[in-house]
This record gives C-alpha cells, sequence and structure tokens, in this order.
DNA sequence: AACTTTTGTCAAATATTTGTAAAATTTGCA
DNA sequence: TGCAAATTTTACAAATATTTGACAAAAGTT
C-alpha cells in the first residue's frame, strides 16, 4: 500500500515515512504541494496524509482539488492539524477528509488511523463489473462481452472503455484521455486516439455509438435513461 | 439501506441475512419467489440478492419479471449462482443483473459486492452544474438540455453559454465576449460575435430571450427572480 | 422625418475537426 | 532473430463549424 504524507516540517516528515515503511507500507514524503502534484500526475497513492498548513498552496485547497478530481477523488486522506484546533471543530468543518489527526500525534496513533481508514474505504474490493446495457467489462479477468458474445480488445481498447465506463456520461477532452490511458501528455497533431476510438466503436458493434464525438472537445460514453 | 435476499437454503439466507443487518444494513430473507412477490407488492428494497437455483418459480423467472416492470427494473440484482456453473455459462443468462456471486462465496465478498454495485448504481459524483429556469449546463458532460430536452451546441455556443450563465446579469462587451472564448483580442469589424449569439439564441428556443443585447455594448444573460 | 449608428440575418466562402484507410513503426513473444 | 499483432503516423476525404461581407432592420440622434 503506497502511502503519501505532504508535509513541511522535515523532522515530522521522516519519523512518518520512517514508521510507515516499518510497518508493511510504502511511503513516501512530500515537503511541498507542488511536488506532491508533480508526482500526482505520473502516480496515485492509497491513502494520503496531508498537513493542514502548508508553505504556498493549503493543505485545504489540496484536499479541495483532491475531492474534485474524479481520479483522485477516491483516494483517501487524512488531515494532520495544528495542535491548537480541537478534534470536533475540525470534523465540523467537513472538508471530505477522511480522518484526523491532531498535533502532536504518536505514530502509534498515525498507524492504527491509517489501517482503520484503509480498512473502511478499501475493503479489499475493487470494482469488478462495469455494465451498460449489453455491454459488460470484467476488470478481474479484462474480458469485455457484447450482448454475451466475448470481444477481444487491445490493451488501449480496454483502458479507454475502462475509462468511458467508469465515468459514463463525461466528456474526455482528447488530453485527458491520454493522460489516463497513455500516461502522457497528449501530442496533438496525431490521429492517435481517434484511430483507437474507431477501433473500439467497430468492435463494440451497435454499441459504438454509444461513444459519442463531442466536436472541439473529444468524446463521451453516452448512456441512456 | 433494504437488501433482500432471496434464498431457499435456510441456513445461507440467515447468515446473508445476519452479515448485512451486522454491516448498516436493513436485510429481509425470503424463502421463495412466492413471498418475495408478496413483499414487493408493498414495499421496494434497495437492492435484491437472488439465489438462480429456486423452488418452484426460478431465479431467472424473477429475474425477468424485475426488469420487466418499470417500478423495479431500476432495482440492482446480485444473482447467486451455483458452484458448478461457470462465468460463461452464468453471463450468457445475463437478463441484466449487476452482478453475480459464484456459490460457496464469502460473506466478505459478498458485502463488498453489495457495496460496489450500489457504489455503481447510485453515483455519488458531485456534478458540476449551471441553471437557470429549465436551462441546465453540466460541465462535465459538456451537454445543455433546455426544459429537460437536451441540445446540441457547437463549441463556441457551449462556450458563451457557460461564460453567460456563469455571470448571470452581467454585460459583456464583445471585447470581453471575444477574448474570454476564443482567447484573443477583438479585432475585426465582423459580426462574428453576433453570429453565435445568433445562433445561440435560435438553439434556446424561448430562453433564447434571456441573451438580451446591451446596446452599444454587447450581451448580458437576464436572470428574472 | 431624415440621418446615423448599431444590431440582426443570411448564404457563401473558408477553416477546422474528425473519420478512414493504409503504410510505417514498435512491441511482445516463440 | 523474425513473425504477428498492436500501435502510431501520415495523408486525404468527409463532415461540420466558423467567419465574412452585404444588406435589412431596429434603435438612437438631431
Amino acid at each position: 500500500m503506497k502511502i503519501w504524507c505532504v508535509e513541511d516540517d522535515e523532522s515530522i516528515r521522516d519519523i512518518e515515512v520512517y514508521t510507515l515503511n516499518s510497518t508493511d507500507f510504502e511511503a513516501t514524503g512530500f515537503s511541498d504541494a507542488a511536488a506532491f502534484r508533480d508526482a500526482l500526475a505520473t502516480d496515485k497513492p492509497d491513502l494520503i496524509i496531508l498537513d493542514i498548513m502548508l508553505p504556498g498552496e493549503d493543505g485545504v485547497e489540496l484536499l479541495k482539488f483532491l475531492k474534485d478530481s474524479p481520479d483522485t477523488c477516491r483516494i483517501p486522506v487524512i488531515m494532520a492539524t495544528a495542535k491548537g484546533m480541537e478534534y470536533d471543530k475540525i470534523q465540523s468543518l467537513d472538508l471530505g477528509a477522511d480522518d484526523y489527526l491532531v498535533k502532536p500525534f504518536g505514530m502509534m496513533e498515525m498507524v492504527s488511523r491509517v489501517k482503520a481508514v484503509l480498512r473502511r474505504c478499501n475493503p479489499t474490493e475493487v470494482e469488478h463489473l462495469l455494465k451498460a446495457g449489453g455491454l459488460v467489462v470484467n476488470l478481474d479477468e479484462r474480458t469485455v462481452t457484447v450482448d454475451r458474445e466475448r470481444i477481444q480488445l487491445t490493451l488501449k481498447e480496454f483502458e479507454l472503455l475502462r475509462l468511458f465506463l467508469s465515468h459514463p456520461g463525461i466528456a474526455f477532452t482528447r488530453d485527458q484521455l491520454f493522460n489516463d490511458v497513455w500516461g502522457a501528455d497528449y501530442i496533438s497533431e496525431t490521429r492517435t486516439v481517434d484511430m483507437h476510438i474507431r477501433t473500439l466503436r467497430v468492435k463494440l458493434g451497435d454499441y459504438g455509438k454509444m461513444i459519442e464525438t463531442v466536436r472541439g472537445v473529444g468524446y463521451r460514453l453516452e448512456v441512456q435513461a
């Protein structure tokens, strides 16, 4: 389990990372919001411990940012709050964090809260089936069936379909698609994304029509009510 | 959340109900299709776990019945299937079940699948909407509806409408509109902006009147109280 | 009312975006 | 290595959106 700690105080950050690493987690520390965001572009942790007071961009801002993006809103976040704030008050602010740690907190407490949150948020479960009409994507088996008929998708096609089905109705820019599926910035001036959309549409048969093109933007999976 | 389990084996049924009840659900068990149907006449659950093999009326029949009625077709169903059946066969039965459990299944798995299905069916995604009367702009989907009816806007029309709706009542000069929507300084003495305003007004039907022209300046979206 | 300025409207011309096919390249694997 | 499948690129066709300029209509001015 990957855990990322965003904390400007180096000594606190080090002991957090050290403790988590010696408790079977893979912890990484970040001293500021910028470094954290950079890392987030290429990788996603399973849990985030976020200091509420950071130099530059504030922890609350960062939390809002995380909860706003569909990519990251599912990642549980534990906020580390300043000494003065009382637990009740903080919680009453309800910023969408999954738990709170009040400084100074012991490492034992931190680990047990991390475990509790992980248990609560990730009950060892994956969304293994995505459906839309007669279209079924089995994420465990990595198979796709169209009206009970198995079809064969390539890697990119599968990832595209997965992305669409897990956000039905949402319009994605080619940029976003490229980011999510290819994990890289979109180098425009090439028809790569459109190409894969085409092959996907063809393989999906009638269901291919569900992938609508949003002119000037990208594509969207249209789900009928 | 109310969950109903239709299962003829009493011991299995009991443990299902017990587990669900101790996991913050309100579970009720039914030993056969008849009892289940009776209950359905007066109440509706949020999710159904349905054994595929039942004495008398079969689970598949029951599923068909559920999916045929507009009252019940929205209720997610998890089918519990016998051990011997292979996944392919099960899927070939696919009549609209939302997930499958293969017997014998663990209670943890059952709970996690129940949660996953509920999450999938009741998406909690925050929608980013701009509204004015019967006019709704969904920023994530990049869709626009007028009195519940979807209308098709081009990129520029969409961006114009977005700008107006996010600043209701504010008058924009053509310069500002061009800056915001086109991302460029307004240069020539052409009718470009007016043109798009026109097509937008037409597509919005009656709501087109909301876009008022501010003579000598530009346009404004008028919102009535 | 006569005039000036501004905005609405239209259809043609232009530009942009997307679909498509095929070729070129890369990748995975026996 | 060499093959086959997957992926990317290139080039062009097709579809669609945008711009433009001429003129009509409307609104303000004198």
